[in-house]
DNA sequence: CCAATATGCAACCATATGGTTGCATATTGG
DNA sequence: CCAATATGCAACCATATGGTTGCATATTGG
């Protein structure tokens, strides 16, 4: 995952109404555009431009099912979000290293 | 770390100017402000204005030094991030071990 | 000491973002 | 079958965001 994927995955995840979104898809399963909408603050219509904004950064995947259209979280986003982190995390540590075994010069 | 820190922490990560910041920090120990701003394509006051974003997000810490302000990465936040990704996984595991019984009854 | 360096502050700007309302359309269940 | 349900689409709006320029100020190194 280069950066400019993890800035947008980021990005997806940095709104509290989406997260609250991939939230309640992640221990309830898969969802239909209305019940995810329901009981966040705001219009059906507007949760559904939050859906989509996760669907471009492909957190979600949507699939029609007669008039329903269901919303399915997509794990292998979030384990990339974690690697990413996890790799700066690393480099970090790394550093931090380097810099102890020079004091210790 | 609850849902509303969590989101402002991703929505500091998301955008990939302080992404290229953070990244530098990580292997970069501690930069000051001059240092930073360079090659990322924009003005160094632009720059300071996301960097801003990151000390608010509790990403990034500054302290002065004589003329200059060094800034330095706050591994915690990114663990704090990272940890939180893994619950959303660690629910989402569940949820789908949970299905797999029920369809195997 | 003072020119060079590092930074701060403020005003400004175009565009993105997060939301709304209003209406149309497709599907389904009793 | 048809009323109810689930969704889509478009226009609109206020504010946030990501950047700029211009100028002032504090610190330092030769």
């Amino acid at each position: 995952m280069n950066q400019t994927a993890a800035a947008q995955l980021f990005k997806a995840l940095g709104d509290p109404v989406r997260l609250q979104i991939v939230q309640r898809l992640s221990h309830g399963a898969v969802l239909c555009l209305g019940e995810l909408s329901k009981d966040l603050g705001i219009s059906r219509q507007g949760a559904r431009k939050q859906i989509q904004a996760l669907v471009s950064a492909k957190v979600v995947q949507l699939y029609p099912v007669g008039r329903e259209v269901k919303v399915q979280l997509d794990a292998a986003a979030l384990a990339q979000g974690r690697a990413f982190i996890a790799r700066l995390e690393a480099q970090w540590d790394q550093r931090l290293q380097a810099l102890k075994q020079f004091t210790e010069q």
